[in-house]
DNA sequence: TAAGATTGATAGTTCAATCTTG
DNA sequence: CAAGATTGAACTATCAATCTTA
């Protein structure tokens, strides 16, 4: 049982700094998507379907694209095909897959929220990011995927 | 109605780096921290109060260490109540406010619980950050805090 | 057996409404 | 009236269990 390492001062700054950062643009971006009637998980999943060809995608592949399980993934399309944002149907070559495609309603309701979102993250994020720190961020980000086995596309 | 900004090649990629390791570092966090028998939301209230003297802080002080709206944490108190972790008890200066003590089983779990937190802070973001990144992060943060009027300590 | 997906139970988050005290 | 705190309802996230098909 060795002594654990703890974090020194600087440490300790920069990560309750990022962590407190990461809990307001999260609280800024709920705000701005519910005015526009929509959930944060909502707009994860309308983005890459409305990016998708025909406006529709496998689940399984939806899940990849946002990072979710299965589980999660599931019981967040049931809520979204209540609401009629989404539609479900049998994949046609393999029986045990979804398709998820995009309604009219669920396509509008993304375009509405686009704007105002990209508003905020610019406002909270974006214009905030000298080129310097934006580089700095951007290649941070792949180290941490990479130390949990992930890549981006 | 001016055309909305969109974010450029660049911009997009650096959101959607952020997004992305923001969900793993929470996954990360959160396992380890179930293994501990502890949920991120007990975590992030039992460190303060661990930190405080006599291990007591007044509900109000505590949510805004946190950040946490009265709501919040007072769902989140009830529920370690009914653990065992925390204790409420009446404040003695303010009739309105109440007075929140970590129990010996509670100071007990964070203080086990964090030598592997801390790992997976330092696995997943802080043994990745160079000193030269650790600055620009830090001060990135406080830009963005600042946006939204709010500053740590 | 493994992959894709769903479901139920439980825990955490948010908003609105309410209650008490300064 | 404002500040501190609690509660109920609705929504979201996670784990374990289950079901069907490759």
């Amino acid at each position: 049982v060795a002594e654990p390492n703890w974090l020194d001062d600087r440490e300790q700054r920069v990560w309750r700094s990022f962590y407190a950062m990461r809990r307001v643009l999260d609280r800024a971006i709920d705000r701005q998507l519910v005015e526009a009637g929509l959930s944060s998980a909502d707009y994860d999943l309308l983005v890459p379907l409305s990016e998708a060809p025909a406006h529709e995608l496998r689940a399984r592949d939806l899940g990849k694209r946002v990072g979710w399980d299965r589980s999660r993934l599931s019981h967040q399309l049931r809520r979204m095909e209540q609401r009629g944002q989404i539609r479900r149907h049998d994949c046609e070559d393999d029986a045990r897959g979804t398709m998820i495609a995009l309604t009219g309603e669920g396509l509008r309701a993304v375009k509405a929220a686009a704007p105002g979102h990209v508003d905020v993250v610019r406002r909270y994020f974006v214009d905030l990011l000298s080129p310097a720190e934006c580089e700095l961020l951007t290649a941070l980000a792949a180290k941490v995927l990479a130390a949990a086995d992930i890549t981006l596309d």
